[in-house]
DNA sequence: CGTTTTGTTGACCTGAATCAATTAGGGTGG
DNA sequence: CCACCCTAATTGATTCAGGTCAACAAAACG
C-alpha cells in the first residue's frame, strides 16, 4: 500500500497532524479528489472551477489508489534530493516547491492549489523540496501502482496527460514572468496571474489574498524583498491597488492590466 | 486525414520545401520517428540516446497518424496566436519557441531537438510562435486524431506522458537557468545544459557547438547579445573554453563545472 | 505588554543595459 | 581567388534599475 513518507522527519509531521488537524477539518478529505488544469480547456473537459471532469469511476480508482496526509504550515513534505516516488495530489492548501542552488539562493519554481499534482523525480529522489504554505491536506499515490492504474484507465491517464501538459503552459508563464521588467511591472503581473486562483481572489470584491510572505513572492519571482515591498508601494501610490492589510489588496484590474503590458 | 497546415505562408514554405529539400536528404523521414525524454529514466523506458523506446507498432501508429513537413533555416512553424491544433515532432534540426511580449522584447521559451514535442494551444491558437533555427524535418499530427489514438493505445499514452513529464522538469531547469547571476555563471550554466545534447556536444574531442545565434541565445537566457558576448570574452580569459570558431569552443568541462557551481 | 518576526523605507553601490564604434565572418559576383 | 558587402559579434563608455546594507515600523505571538 502506497506511502506513508518513509523519512523521519515527514513521519513525525504526519503523525503529529493526524491529532491535530484531523478532528478540526473535513472527516473525508477524498471527497474533495479533483484534478485541475488551468488555463481554456473544451468545456468537455474542464468544469468552471478549471476542474477536469473524472468519472465517477474515475474518482473513486484515485481514492482507493490514495493515502491521505495531512502537514500543518511551513511543513516540508519532501525535501530536495530526498529518496522517494511518491507522486502527490494536493485537495487542500498552498505548497511552494522550491530549489536552493550550490550558492544557496532558493527559488520558487511553483505555488500548486488543490488539484495540483507535484512530485517530480529523477533516479527516486526528488529534484525540488515541496513544503506547505498553509496547512494542507494531500494525497500520495505510490508511482509505480499509478502507472499501472493509468495503464488500464485511459480516460484518467489522458487527463492526467491533460494536466501536465497544462503545467507546461503553466511553466511557460512564470519563464515571460522571470523575464518582465522594471520590477514593478513584473509584480503587478504576477498580480495578474493570482486572480486566475479562485483561492486568492475574490470577483465581487475586486479583493486579492496573498497566501505566502514576501520572501515566497522574492523567491518566486527572482527578486529581493526590498524591491517586492517598493514595488507595492508604487502600485499603491500609482492607486493601481488600494492596502487592505499587509496580505489583501483591492485591485484596480484594468489599471493593472495596462500597467503590467506597458 | 491530418493537416497540411492552413495557414497560407506555411502553405508555401511547405510546398517549396517538397521541391527544395526532399530529394537532398532522407527518402523516408519517418524512419526516424523518435520521442526524447531528457533526463534519468528507467532504462527500460529509455535508450541510451535518450528516446524512448516505442514498440513496432506504436511506431508504425505514429507514421501512419502523422504527415511529415520540412521548412528551411528560420521559417516559421507557425505564428503565436494563429489558428491551430496541429501537434508537431520534431524528427530532424532545431526549432526555437518565442513569444513576444507588449513591449517588443522576444523571450525564447525553448530549444526543441529531434524526438522533442511542440505545439501548445489554448483555445484552437498557438500559444507561441516556432520556427526553424536549422533546416528542420517534422510530423504534423491532428490533435483530435492523436488524442482517439491515444486513448486506444495506454502504452503509447504513458510514453506521452513521460514526455510531458521531462519536459516539465526541462522547464524547470530553464526557469533556475534564468534566475542565475552574474550572467557569465549564468551563460556557463547554459553551455552545461547543451552538453546533454548529443547533438550539440562531442564528447570525445570536448567540442561544444552552438546552433543558434547570440541573438537566440541572449532571448534564452533574458539577456543582451553584448551581455554575452562579454560572458563568452570572460569564460575564455579564464580558460574555461577555447574558442575554435564563432560557434565552437573546447570546454574544460570540470572547470566550468567548478565555476557554474560557485 | 514585551519580544520576535515580517515588512517598509532610505542611502549607496554594482552589474547589466544602453548607446556607440569597430572588427570579424560569410556570402556573392567579378 | 579575391574584393566587396552585409550581417553577426565584439569591445568600450556611460547610465540606471535593482541589489545591498542599515535603520526603523508594524504585525504576530506568547
Amino acid at each position: 500500500m502506497p506511502s506513508a513518507p518513509s523519512n523521519g522527519f515527514i513521519q513525525a509531521a504526519f503523525v503529529i497532524l493526524q491529532g491535530v488537524c484531523m478532528s478540526a477539518s473535513n472527516p473525508d478529505p477524498l471527497a474533495k479528489v479533483a484534478i485541475r488544469a488551468v488555463g481554456d480547456w473544451p468545456t468537455d473537459r474542464v468544469n468552471e472551477d478549471g476542474d477536469i471532469i473524472l468519472s465517477a469511476r474515475d474518482r473513486a480508482l484515485l481514492r482507493s489508489l490514495g493515502t491521505v496526509s495531512r502537514f500543518p504550515k511551513n511543513a516540508t513534505v519532501y525535501e530536495e534530493g530526498m529518496s522517494g516516488t511518491t507522486r502527490w495530489l494536493l485537495l487542500d492548501g498552498i505548497i511552494r516547491i522550491s530549489h536552493v542552488d550550490e550558492t544557496g539562493k532558493r527559488t520558487i519554481l511553483a505555488f500548486h492549489w488543490h488539484g495540483d499534482i507535484f512530485g517530480l523525480c529523477e533516479n527516486g529522489c526528488y529534484v525540488n523540496g515541496a513544503s506547505a504554505v498553509t496547512d494542507i491536506v494531500v494525497v500520495g499515490f505510490d508511482r509505480d501502482a499509478m502507472r499501472n492504474t493509468l495503464l488500464q484507465t485511459p480516460q484518467l491517464q489522458n487527463d492526467i496527460l491533460v494536466k501536465a501538459t497544462a503545467d507546461l503552459r503553466l511553466g511557460e508563464r512564470h519563464m515571460l514572468l522571470l523575464t518582465e521588467r522594471p520590477a514593478t511591472r513584473k509584480f503587478a503581473s504576477f498580480l495578474l496571474e493570482l486572480i486566475r486562483i479562485p483561492e486568492c481572489y475574490e470577483r465581487n470584491t475586486r479583493i486579492l489574498t496573498l497566501s505566502m510572505s514576501r520572501e515566497d513572492i522574492a523567491a518566486y519571482l527572482d527578486m529581493k524583498i526590498e524591491t517586492v515591498s517598493r514595488a507595492i508601494t508604487e502600485l499603491a501610490e500609482r492607486k493601481l491597488i488600494i492596502r487592505l492589510s499587509m496580505r489583501e489588496f483591492r485591485l484596480s484590474l484594468a489599471s493593472l492590466k495596462q500597467f503590467s503590458a506597458a
